[in-house]
DNA sequence: CTAAAAGA
DNA sequence: TCTTTTAGG
């Protein structure tokens, strides 16, 4: 499984708020509400966060208290979220990777059948991201000033891509992919408590003494969200063999192994489909009253469950402004 | 994600 | 003994 074997590989350390504060992050959207989206639903009900019509609403919620988080510490986040799907839909790539995601949440509901509370928790987890979530999402961002870009293709990718181009001082996810992606830096855990993690990808190719080419090489070999690994070979091989035989391809032939599409995955993550077409101010003024009424009473949130996080957003930005760059 | 089993 | 895989919470 690609993502703990990255982990290994990765050169991760904790950093302080005070050490990023004034920069912008780029935050893979998808990634950040679908956190949301499941921890927000896991300790409450999720007939709370849901309009009489039957509309899923907590991302709402979670991007009221999450975003207070950046503001409080100077961070500017970027929301970048995923491309059409109707250009997705011919990707085999993507195809692969959607009935990969299917079958591991299947799996996961069947095996938690029986518990009530697991299994809505794995409903929540299956719907993945609805058109009505993401669009609502944009909306309250928009009207809280937050500024948005549309990725191509994967929101991560093109979050990577404004990173390298010195757009964005970070890429904000959870997925170690952004290093596949070639992600300067990525910051982890922006949203629970505790202090945020840095991930370095220079770090990390020194840690190993590889190339970037490589780490995608020993990703994939490992398996990623594209492709299966080759059965018996993890990280440790992995980072032994390519360095040996020097590249994917040799490693393939030398073993006589086969990873299908592997040059299609290899071009995604060191070529993906990003644009350039894509601007935002840094200036952020939010509309909380506007903001507040869409979420309360256009989405029938309770507005208890905001109140704070409202407050806090109103608290932080007239106080630090974050208009430093205007 | 952690811990224990299996495999090399 | 080290690495990978699989099971379980």
């Amino acid at each position: 499984m690609g993502n703990a074997d990255l982990r290994t590989l990765a050169a991760l350390s904790e950093v302080s708020f005070e050490e990023v504060a004034g920069s912008v992050v780029a935050v893979d959207a998808h990634n950040w509400l679908y956190r949301y989206l499941t921890t927000t639903v896991k300790w409450t009900s999720s007939e709370k966060y849901t309009t009489d019509a039957g509309e899923e609403v907590a991302n709402l919620v979670g991007i009221v208290q999450g975003l207070p988080k950046f503001f409080e510490h100077d961070l500017t986040p970027v929301f970048v979220f995923d491309g059409g799907v109707t250009e997705m839909k011919d990707d085999e790539v993507a195809k692969r990777r959607e009935q990969r995601e299917k079958a591991e949440e299947r799996l996961e509901a069947a095996r938690e059948a029986g518990d009530a509370v697991e299994a809505a928790r794995m409903e929540a987890r299956t719907q993945r991201l609805t058109e009505t979530i993401q669009d609502t999402s944009r909306e309250l961002l928009s009207l809280l000033d937050v500024p948005v870009v549309e990725a191509p293709a994967e929101g991560e990718a093109q979050a990577s891509y404004m990173a390298r181009k010195g757009d964005a001082d970070y890429v904000g996810s959870e997925d170690y992919d952004t290093l596949l992606f070639g992600a300067p830096y990525t910051l982890r855990q922006l949203t629970s408590k505790g202090n945020p993690e840095l991930m370095d990808l220079d770090a990390t190719l020194d840690r190993h003494d590889i190339t970037y080419e490589q780490l995608v090489d020993i990703a994939m070999l490992c398996g990623t969200d594209f492709n299966e690994g080759i059965t018996g070979i993890g990280p440790k091989t992995a980072v032994k063999v390519v360095k040996e035989h020097g590249d994917l391809w040799s490693v393939l032939e030398a073993r006589g192994d086969t990873i299908p599409n592997a040059d299609r995955v290899r071009e995604f993550f060191l070529d993906p489909p990003v644009t350039d077409d894509y601007g935002y101010d840094t200036h952020i003024d939010p509309d909380v009253a506007a903001a507040r009424e869409f979420v309360t009473e256009t989405w029938e949130v309770d507005p208890e469950e905001v109140r704070r996080g409202f407050e806090r957003i109103e608290e932080s930005v007239t106080q630090t402004g974050l208009d430093r760059w205007t």
